[in-house]
RNA sequence: GGGCAGUUAGCUCAGCUGGAAGAGCAUUUCCCUUACAAGGAAGGGGUCGGGGGUUCAAGUCCCUCACUGCCCACCA
């Protein structure tokens, strides 16, 4: 088998993406007699197209189930996508006003025809660019939001809870985007800091002298007054409350009330209350039963105010009302202040609250529920640290407003009876149902459907419970099966609008959690630590790096720095890493696979001859267990971590390297044995990281199996715990000679002798205690090291202008008369002598601490005793040879 | 105002239950050694944000301050 000298990641890639899908690798069905393991995709927009947040939410989970399909769970990823509501609606939008037309010169029926059409083009954008990033998604599923079962699920949920009488309707204050022309929920509202202004405004009072100041960042709300508040303990107005004023400009007359929530040191200690436009000053206002007076309409103009104002939007209102209080003697001051102002998170626009009838969700039952599951552990949250702020949002939930007045979306399943004028009849109570009804109990055969469409998040909220049917008739085995699924991964952003609803959902309908564990992954930043996004034009593109790096650098870059709960900043020097590593796997096995020719049957079974080979088996299952463990903690960046140090700094520098010299053996045994321990190893370990990486290591997998039929991602994990004896003593002796190897680079290094030169060394034992580990492995020494020779002996005379090292009981000398600079090796072995003296004062410092010997533990007084030693034999032995130097 | 993270080499980050500071990138020197120059070998570089405390011993535990980021809140 050929294999190109450098990976070449696209045609790998293409191949295996399309062999996954087309082999259904992972679809999965109900198997009793298989534990399953469930993910259901976060579904992302069908706007949307794959950023690096994307990429590396489902890296994260795809890596989660090529793991647990290689432990042998049944596992299932469902694919889908979110009609995204207000998002999708205004990208449609968006179109029209291109072509000079609005939704309303369509109609709604023409408007929603072109929603579909545009959904159908190109809604799939995204998943097919996740079948690029490697996700192993069972694809039969793929679901939508706004499918036929996935609106049956909506259309079932929201008849329960209406009957349950959870769903109610009402007219409130609600967060009103006049740009979307559509009410939110208050979790979609982002709040903003913004300089501005708090204006002072004389409110005069009507049978005395004098005033009340009033400090307000909307003064043109106050043209909707209909009170004055102050704290009840403030004594500078205990006198005032229940006093008569007279509001500027209006001349209405409203009154001082006096309330808690007023914060006397706020200010003048003296609020205006707007009850139709401020959520504080609407809960005053039941407190104190004022009159509500809407002011504002639903296209941000104003309302029910003199006639001067009426009419002008709320900007416009704002410089007028100044403007004429300033003119009246009204205005006391304008500071200068910063607050923060809430914004639609779809469109920015500045919200504007007011009264509106809406429809709403009562979620305090469902909302214990999963506080209750939270607590008793039903749902863990990895890392731990999100469950108290998401138990703390459950606790304080506000009742949920889920109508939307949108086109795009679930058409809420309300139908009202209507006379033969086509009004709705009062007296007939509406009706939840799946189909419009045939008739009413007060005879009337005539029906309107309720206009507006739930907020997109109630669909995504059923998602763990539609995506296996539920709602669409009684075809609930997979439901049965894979319900409670196993893990939710996604980012901290939608916590609350997503994650905290779907566990809602889950108890009310299901009894019980939608998943056990949360996975909560940090954000992805730009290498300054800027959140990215197109306004700041600091957006990597994903496929641009799949393209220029290949998917599995992509990959692994994102998983090793996607520690649980952190926000991880990448950059192409990042990616860059990862294509190196991907390169270093591609020639590693390159090398093996070199290396079989003309070898016709190697046995499955390994059999360690030597000391590294113990030592790599030993650190391999080391390894293995290692990230065994990360992996089923969701700690993968760690396990990327401790497989790329494995696989680069122990496998290829030393044992590749130190196999070398049985790979030249004309012993064909010998070639075989080391061989058989190369691949196994290469097999395991390609194994552990094809989660990580799965194009590059199916590809090798394949070619090491030498059968079209080996496909990795079928395998079952060949590394179990207890399957290999670690032989504790092989690390042991093996970093001896590392350390003999390295140092004696080392001089080699810093004198300047070439890497062709095969220089002598004499090994002079002080100690014996290594001594037969490292005769025994002289020759990986001489291999590593670059020795001709390499003799021991107890009384070495030192040879005239040697180097000397000093490791593990060893006075190594190299004579390098001739090559040496003798300046040089002098000035090294200076400096080893300062710091060894340095060595000397440091343990001399805690061996003379009477405390320190005292009560620190019998081995590590012995170790600091072993360190003073060694300081003291190094700076003798080298003071030695440096009068031997010159 | 409340809460949660973070502050370790020039940059991005690891450092578990406290016992001699690590990696990648960047940098310096040498090397195209037949797996890999997308590579190999060796080196330089850190008083672990400041200040206290516990301890024989603290990057690691406790307190406190500062700064950065995020989340929540009825910031008129």
């Amino acid at each position: 088998m050929e294999m190109e000298k450098v990976y070449n990641s696209k045609n790998v890639e293409e191949k295996w993406y399309k062999y996954w899908i087309e082999n259904k690798t992972f679809s999965a069905k109900p198997d009793k007699n298989k534990k399953p393991f469930t993910i259901v995709i976060p579904p992302p927009n069908v706007t949307g197209s794959l950023h690096m947040g994307h990429a590396l939410n489902n890296t994260l989970q795809d890596i989660i189930i090529r793991f647990k399909k290689l432990q042998g769970f049944n596992t299932l990823w469902v694919p889908g996508t979110d009609h995204g509501g207000i998002a999708t609606q205004s990208v449609v939008e968006r179109m029209l006003k291109k072509e000079g037309k609005t939704k309303y010169d369509l109609g709604r029926e023409k408007f929603l025809e072109k929603m579909w059409q545009w959904r159908t083009e190109t809604g799939d954008t995204i998943l097919d660019q996740l079948k690029k990033l490697g996700c192993g998604l069972d694809w039969d599923r793929t679901a939508f939001t706004m499918d036929e079962v996935r609106s049956n699920a909506v259309k079932k949920a929201f008849i329960e809870l209406f009957d349950k009488g959870l769903i109610y309707r009402g007219k409130r204050l609600v967060n009103w985007c006049t740009h979307c022309g559509t009410a939110l929920s208050d979790i979609e509202v982002e709040y903003e800091d913004e300089k501005s202004n708090l204006w002072h405004i004389k409110y005069p009072f009507k049978d005395s002298e004098g005033y009340v100041i009033v400090a307000t960042t909307r003064p043109e709300t106050m043209l909707g007054d209909t009170a004055v508040a102050v704290a009840p303990d403030d004594e500078r107005y205990s006198g005032s409350i229940g006093k008569i004023m007279i509001l500027p400009l209006v001349n209405k007359e409203i009154k001082i009330v006096a309330d808690y929530i007023v914060d006397k040191s706020f200010g003048t200690g003296a609020v205006k209350v707007t009850p139709a436009h401020d959520a504080t000053d609407n809960e005053i206002a039941k407190r104190n039963n004022l009159e509500l007076i809407e002011i504002i309409d639903i296209s941000g103009k104003m309302i029910n105010v003199p006639e001067k104002y009426a009419g002008l939007s709320v900007i416009e209102a704002r410089k007028a009302v100044v403007a004429d209080l300033e003119e009246q003697g009204f205005l006391e001051k304008i500071e200068d202040y910063s607050h923060s102002v809430g914004r639609c998170y779809r469109c920015s626009t500045t919200i504007e609250p007011l009264m509106s009838e809406q429809w709403f969700l009562n979620v305090s039952g469902m909302s214990k529920n999963a506080v209750d599951a939270a607590n008793e552990e039903k749902t863990v949250f990895v890392p731990q640290s999100w469950k108290k702020p998401y138990v703390l949002w459950l606790e304080n939930l506000r009742d949920w407003c889920i109508s939307r007045q949108i086109w795009w979306g679930h058409r809420i399943p309300v139908y009202y009876c209507v006379d033969a004028n086509g009004q709705r009849k009062a007296d007939c109570k509406p009706k939840a149902a799946f189909e419009t009804p045939k008739e009413c109990v007060c005879g009337c055969k005539d029906f309107v459907q309720d206009n507006d469409v739930l907020d997109t998040w109630f669909s995504s909220a059923l998602w763990p419970m539609s995506v296996f049917g539920w709602g669409d008739g009684d075809n609930n085995e997979d439901l049965k099966y894979f319900y409670p699924t196993s893990a939710l991964v996604t980012g901290h952003e939608i916590l609350y609008l997503w994650v905290a609803r779907m566990v809602q959902f889950g108890m009310e309908f299901m009894k019980d959690i939608p998943y056990s564990h949360v996975f909560i992954h940090g954000i992805v930043r730009d290498k300054s630590g800027k959140k990215m996004s197109k306004s700041l034009g600091n957006v990597i593109d994903p496929l641009g790096i799949m393209d220029k790096f290949g998917t599995d650098a992509l990959r692994f870059a994102l998983t090793q720095s996607a520690a649980p709960g952190r926000d991880m900043q990448v950059s192409d020097e990042s990616f860059l890493a990862a294509r190196n590593f991907s390169n270093k796997i591609w020639n590693a096995s390159r090398f093996i696979i070199m290396n079989l020719e003309g070898i016709d049957k190697l046995e499955d079974n390994i059999n360690p001859a030597e000391l590294a080979d113990e030592w790599v088996i030993a650190e391999f299952t080391n390894t293995a267990k290692k990230v065994t463990s990360y992996y089923e903690a969701y700690d993968m960046d760690s396990a990327a971590r401790e497989l790329y140090d494995f696989f680069w700094t122990k496998y290829c520098d030393w044992y590749i390297e130190l196999s070398k010299i049985r790979m030249t053996s004309t012993d064909l045994k010998v070639k075989k044995q080391v061989l058989e321990i190369l691949i196994y190893i290469l097999k395991s370990f390609l194994q552990l990281i094809s989660p990580i990486m799965p194009f590059i290591t199916a590809e090798i997998w394949q070619i090491l199996n030498g059968e079209k039929s080996a496909i990795i991602a079928e395998s079952q994990l060949q590394i179990t715990n207890d399957e290999l004896q670690i032989n504790d003593e092989s690390i042991k002796k093996m970093s001896v000679i590392q350390d003999i190897i390295t140092k004696i680079r080392t001089i080699r290094s810093e004198m300047n002798i070439s890497p062709a030169a095969q220089i002598e060394a004499f090994f002079n034992v002080l100690d014996s205690a290594n001594e037969n580990a490292v005769k025994d492995n002289e020759s990986y020494i001489k291999q590593l090291a670059k020795l001709g020779l390499l003799s021991f002996g107890k009384d070495i005379q030192r040879p005239k202008n040697s180097a000397l090292a000093l490791a593990n009981g060893f006075e190594i000398f190299l004579p390098l008369d001739g090559l040496i600079d003798i300046e040089k090796e002098k000035a090294r072995l200076s400096k080893e002598i300062a710091a060894a003296m340095a060595e000397i004062e440091r343990t001399n410092a805690k061996l003379s601490n009477e405390n320190f010997v005292k009560r620190a533990p019998e081995i590590e007084i012995e170790k600091i005793k072993a360190r003073l030693n060694e300081a003291n034999l190094k700076i003798e032995k080298i003071n030695d040879s440096l009068k031997f130097l010159g």
